[in-house]
RNA sequence: GGAGGGAUUCCCGAGUUGGCCAAAGGGGGCAGACUGUAAAUCUGCUGGCACUGCCUUCGAAGGUUCGAAUCCUUCUCCCUCCA
């Protein structure tokens, strides 16, 4: 089935909104957060652990995918479903991302994207068409079309010029998609122009999507600005299909996407930055690794109740990662994950019980000073 | 007892035709970054200070020299080989 998304609450007082995707691997709440599984992974994750600390729908990646372990073993093996063991509903991305990260290895063409693999260099092709049949056979619930995602700064001229083709290559995507148990979201890209933003929008819509991807924030731009360009952005998309705001995740960004308007999120923030000894707190950030922390008997936040925070001290985990014990990493991660997916279910019921500005505001009180 | 080698900044370890050496590099330590993952990664700092300069430092003490981690003398300690 297509995935379908129906509302639940819509808040009087911002364009945030509470509701709930349907899938066929079961509903997922809204707003949501979806933790990354770029090659099949949340890194570091099992998914037992994802599913214990609250985690619904994993999103994962077609570029790395494709390259290894290639699409048709996933496929030979059950889909990223059985491959990887996840049984709740799967995202993937299509690429588009990695076309803006990937930068100087590859070349853009109207055809489509030529990629210089970074793990050995060789070259593969990316088009709309060949980019759906790869995520067929990932087989998710829902693939995401194949897009560029604009770098920032750039012109209007290259902005316009881009975002217009990726509505050309969603045409084509939405022509070459034929799996019926899998929905195709269209991806709004624009850059920092708001007209580019409508007229990307308005071609996405018409097209008529079961979701939309809002592209292409969060990409250096300063926040104001990427929050200015939602509000314009969210608006021009239907009530009754889901906004999935692509790679925004730090707790402040969550808050104010979802007065804005977004419904799902994903964001590699929490697992990488964990990885890397930083964790979320109701206080703001905590760089674990500090020495502040050597003897400190308090968990990671005393107001959290994941797994880390339950049972071990900041002075251990420190230590974790200053002897470069794999744990550390884990630890953090489902800290992280934990925290991010609590926000989010505080923010789910703070919208149903009509208390969403008081909430919003306490949460976005530790991040305000951060950055 | 005899012959030889060596002691360098928190650690290991370059540097000994005297100046370009507060002294390579690595480790450790300290701090920072990270937003559809080329990331268990990357960056910066790591003698002191009143810091575009000055002061103290290369086992210890003394000496040569305009100038010494680098040369000389004595001493202390370590290692190897022969007895």
């Amino acid at each position: 089935m297509k995935v379908k998304w129906t509302c639940i609450k819509k808040d009087r007082r911002s364009l945030a909104r509470r509701g709930t995707l349907w899938t066929s691997h079961g509903p997922v709440e809204t707003p949501v957060f979806m933790p990354v599984g770029t090659q099949a992974t949340v890194k570091s994750m099992a998914p037992f652990e994802l599913e214990e600390m609250g985690a619904r729908i994993l999103l994962s990646n077609t570029y790395h995918l494709y390259l290894r372990p290639g699409a048709q073993l996933v496929d030979k093996l059950g889909g990223l479903h059985g491959f990887m063991k996840w049984d709740g509903p799967i995202l993937t991305d299509s690429g588009g991302f990695q076309v803006f990260s990937l930068g100087p290895l590859r070349k853009i063409r109207e055809e489509g994207v030529e990629f210089r693999s970074h793990i050995d260099g060789s070259k593969h092709l990316f088009t709309p068409e060949s980019v759906m049949q790869t995520e067929e056979l990932l087989g998710a619930d829902i693939a995401m079309a194949f897009d560029e995602c604009i770098p920032y700064p750039a012109t209007y001229e290259y902005t316009k010029a881009a975002t217009e083709r990726t509505s050309r290559w969603a045409a084509r995507c939405k022509a070459a998609h034929t799996r019926e148990d899998q929905s195709l979201f269209g991806i709004v890209q624009g850059g920092m122009f708001a007209d580019l933003r409508k007229l990307s929008a308005q071609a996405l819509v018409e097209m008529d999507f079961p979701g939309y991807g809002i592209g292409g924030l969060s990409v250096g731009e300063e926040k104001p600005v990427m929050y200015e360009m939602l509000e314009y952005t969210t608006p021009l998309l239907p009530e009754d299909k889901p906004r999935y705001l692509m790679g925004v995740g730090s707790p402040d960004c969550l808050v104010e996407g979802v007065l804005r308007g977004v419904d799902m999120f994903d964001c590699v923030l929490p697992t990488r930055i964990g990885r890397n000894g930083t964790v979320f707190t109701s206080q703001g950030k905590l760089v674990i690794r500090n020495a502040k922390y050597k003897e400190d008997p308090r968990p990671l936040d005393e107001k959290c109740g994941c797994y880390a925070c339950r049972n071990f001290s900041r002075a251990y985990i420190r230590h974790l990662f200053n002897t470069g014990e794999i744990l550390g990493a884990r630890l953090a991660s489902t800290h992280n994950l934990y925290f991010l997916l609590n926000l989010m279910a505080e923010l789910r019921l703070a919208i149903q019980e009509d208390r969403l500005e008081e909430t919003a505001g306490r949460l976005l009180a530790a991040w305000q000073e951060e950055k």
